[in-house]
DNA sequence: TGTATACTCTACCAAGGTAATAGAGATTAT
DNA sequence: ATAATCTCTATTACCTTGGTAGAGTATACA
């Protein structure tokens, strides 16, 4: 697996819109500046969260984006998933990969496979909600590390 | 982080001699048939991993490879490294990389750099020889899941 | 010393993905 | 009306990946 830019900003713009969940509405310029992003590449990217159903929009005057569900309900890994695809660090990990006619076994498959495991067991246990509080401590000065 | 096959095809190459260690030389189209790549590109790849130190060869009549260290001396994370790089999934996790202005406080990188320890602490902890005592067990019938 | 065998090196290329950029179009508040 | 805002489709430049080609060098052995 791999985080593209687009992956990255796509996380980011999520994080931002829970950052102002329950509040108002956040523009692409606005959230561009913010974020030091490209305009119009993180227009995609709002426009991909959208059809992912992890944000809504709303056009004209006073429009802009906001998260379609409550921050503590989206997790990281949804969002990777969604715009990165599959977590493993190699096709083969896949369930529906059946073509592996490797002589001696497929040893290293199980080895990327448990690779996607714990990996998935990391970004799916983090919702937006754990980092929303912990950009908030930070700003706080309450820095702690996990 | 991401195999590609040159990543995978190399893993292979150093399986392949590493099962035939303390026996005979093998030659580049003999493994290339036998592990189902492409001959000239597995020249490439046993180049390359003769450049990283982890195997050995000799030209001419009797020529062909062998490995340069015993099985349980080589890592699979050393072979992975080299040949496809850090193993972060993202470049942000690098120690060097010291850029990152981000606003809400790289909440995102840590994240990404706990995936590559973890990832680390799985392919830095298994040899060849590991690899080896699972091919020769499985061809025995004696199959067991770790 | 000739020759077959085998590795070495450099260059090249096609396909696909990534990270943008551009611009016309549709919607909404005032 | 009009300004602000999202929506959609193309296009671009660049890079990586996976693979191919061919000439060159070293070695064993008859």
């Amino acid at each position: 697996m791999r985080i593209t830019y687009k992956g990255d900003y796509a996380l980011k713009a999520v994080l931002d819109l829970a950052l102002h969940y329950k509040n108002s509405r956040v523009t692409i310029p606005e959230m561009a500046k913010r974020l030091d992003i490209p305009a119009k590449f993180l227009e995609q990217v709002l426009l991909d969260l959208k059809r992912g159903g992890f944000v809504e929009s709303r056009r004209g005057k006073v429009g802009g984006y906001l998260l379609a569900r409550p921050p503590a309900q989206i997790k990281l890994g949804e969002v990777v998933r969604f715009i990165d695809g599959p977590i493993g660090p190699i096709a083969c990990v896949e369930i529906k990969y059946r073509d592996c006619r490797e002589i001696y076994g497929c040893v290293f498959r199980k080895i990327w496979q448990r690779i996607a495991e714990t990996t998935s067991g990391i970004i799916d246990n983090i919702t937006f909600e754990d980092l929303v509080k912990e950009v908030k401590a930070k700003k706080e000065g309450l820095v702690y590390t996990i």
